[in-house]
DNA sequence: ATATATCCTAGTGAATAAGTCGGAATAATA
DNA sequence: TATTATTCCGACTTATTCACTAGGATATAT
């Protein structure tokens, strides 16, 4: 969504030419986006055939990161019984109702901040642009023991880029 | 947590009782509760042997629900790039480089609400305080797709309660 | 016609959350 | 002193998920 967002107002941006820039596998590409198609209202639209690709559906100042990250990843819920949206009568097992309420608040915490910031705001953000010259793939990133759930990041080096 | 807060002041408790009250297997919670003793500092302290088990090591007001979610499960990281601690300089990745500032913001907004409630803000939340008569155990609930993630949770429908 | 695209469904591998299992050490008490 | 209740310890297991791969079918500009 951000290359698309750099792209805006331009032509179809395919696939192919994202993979090549972010360093991401086309295939990958195309189940993330096919979400981002389906979406009610949709994110992007698509042109089909050669010359094809795909294009923001409104202007960047009008795509909330809320919703990019509802679209990929579902309602946010730092647990089950804090999903948002639906007020899910569950798991008012004894002790769980106490903590059911700090969850909502996580939860609420994480949705206004996604909310409160568009693709845009994203975009022009300039706080720390560093060298770009050195930089590495997502695929390249691996953490030694836990580290890829949202609370679970202990011992956190990763492997410093060689250049 | 809560279980040992709401015994606070009085003798220790036993994994098998708040096993039995709870509904959550021994073995499990002896794993939990090492995490717990083992913390610096502690939030927990055991005595061995018959009528012995585990008690709070401090008061409930003097423990942050931050610092019983980092103990148990490893410092707050929505994304490894934002992981909290350590300003990892990694994946300075093109666009991934846009999207760090956002999942900082969330991890942020995360951090502090873990950390601005104690166990005994918690214990006095009286809110909505429901039948307890009904409930489910935690290893009773399941989902039909995915739903243990952070995000990821969608269709939460889950099993109603039979009684 | 061909190359370049999107579109679709299914399968894979590593990692993780949650839990199991078997046993050793420690302390109260009958 | 034997027994029982407990903490303590390390290894294993299982279902699920994330990020990806594989193999096609369909559409369109040149």
């Amino acid at each position: 969504m951000v290359d698309l967002a750099r792209n805006y107002g331009g032509r179809p941006r395919s696939l192919t030419d994202i993979s090549q820039v972010e360093l991401l596998p086309l295939a990958y590409l195309e189940q993330l986006v096919k979400l981002l198609r389906e979406a009610e209202p949709p994110l992007v639209v698509s042109t089909r055939g050669a010359h094809g690709g795909y294009k923001l559906s409104r202007s960047p100042t009008q795509i909330t990161m809320g919703e990019i990250v509802r679209v990929l990843e579902g309602p946010i819920a730092p647990m089950i019984c804090a999903t948002e949206g639906e007020m899910s009568q569950v798991c008012n097992f004894l002790d769980s109702c106490k903590t059911k309420v700090l969850w909502a608040k996580v939860r609420d915490a994480v949705a206004q901040t996604l909310d409160n910031m568009t693709l845009a705001d994203l975009m022009a953000d300039t706080s720390e642009q560093q060298d770009p010259s050195r930089f590495i793939a997502l695929t390249d990133i691996h953490v030694n023991s836990t580290a890829k759930g949202f609370f679970i990041a202990d011992e956190p080096e990763v492997r410093a880029v060689s250049n």
